[in-house]
DNA sequence: GTTTTTTTAAACCGATTGGTTTATTTTTGT
DNA sequence: ACAAAAATAAACCAATCGGTTTAAAAAAAC
């Protein structure tokens, strides 16, 4: 890695936490020059397109991030259920202690892009319909080992999943504790 | 109502509709003084706390339009099961079509207020507990009448129920359709 | 019709916003 | 040691930010 990807990545490591946790417009460039210790004109080298590529970027590092964590924890399980039921025990134990800071990043981007950073918001989209197969695949899998009964939908499944942990953690978070889960 | 209290009214109706969608960040004084016709004088004579203020107005005005609109459709409802269905009813009918124009302002305001607005943040753990209290009152009510089974603990299926409709509320909105409810 | 309330328009403040370019310096690879 | 790549610091831009005050005008209340 030269120098200029390393300086690169950790523009977006660093800014990826920052969007995180105070969205698209509540992130000044200042921000980002102030917490990576790299110039404005450094910026501009390395991201042309200002300030909202340095958001996309971000996003989509913040996302393979938390993939990646996931997938450290659910990669080993055989069975599909366990699979399944791993990665909720994930994000259960990471309400607070998210591998990115600020907390799901689909969740943050989301919200906070809306209606406002059409780019960022088609980014969050795509990512979504990804774990929904992703998700799907596993159930499919477990109805072909006849882990899970056959006769369920797994795209829907996989939403119902999806959805059902977005809800626990917005409501855990605020509330402070994991009873929602 | 006097003059000023419905210009005071009238700049609350429209901001909440623009922090509701934008945030608070994201949302300036000048949009405000677009949106409503009213000057920058008379928007600080009407809010001495500045933006802050108009936002914290902003969104408890939000959540009354949001419960009204609830009210309406479960006040008449007797029995307990059928009103609580009727809430998730409500709020799977209008994902695209929210009281408040921008959704949720529970999920929009409290996503976009942590760890950066600690007032709104608070407010908003407020008014979740609050709705929490309300449900499990409604559960309770339906124990005692024999309409739901004893042993269900209010508050936390008050919190489940909360949780669910907020994650079907992204997922819905974020996918463009209603399977996640 | 007069008094009070309300609102406006404008000027002003200091600070910050995102964006762009440049010359210079530092670092890197050879 | 030298050439190429990378990063810095600084200046500059026009625009906007939230906030504050004031005199004048408009509207409402009596």
């Amino acid at each position: 890695m030269t120098k200029a990807e390393k300086t690169k990545k950790h523009i977006i490591e660093v800014s990826s936490s920052l969007f995180n946790q105070k969205g698209f417009s509540g992130t000044s460039l200042s921000d980002i020059i102030q917490a990576s210790g790299v110039s404005k004109g450094g910026l501009y080298g390395h991201f042309r397109g200002g300030k909202l590529e340095i958001a996309k970027a971000s996003f989509s590092y913040a996302v393979e991030i938390v993939y990646g964590e996931v997938g450290k924890r659910t990669r080993i399980i055989q069975h599909a259920v366990d699979k399944l039921k791993a990665v909720i025990y994930f994000y259960r134990e990471h309400i607070f202690d998210s591998p990115v800071r600020g907390g799901c990043p689909i969740q943050n981007t989301y919200v906070q892009s809306i209606g406002v950073q059409p780019e960022l918001e088609a980014m969050v989209k795509e990512v979504l319909l990804d774990w929904q197969s992703r998700i799907a695949y596993t159930i499919q899998k477990g109805i072909d080992r006849s882990q899970i009964r056959s006769g369920i939908n797994g795209e829907d499944m996989a939403i119902r999943m999806i959805s059902y942990i977005q809800g626990a953690l917005l409501v855990s978070k605020a509330m402070g504790d994991a009873k929602a889960f």
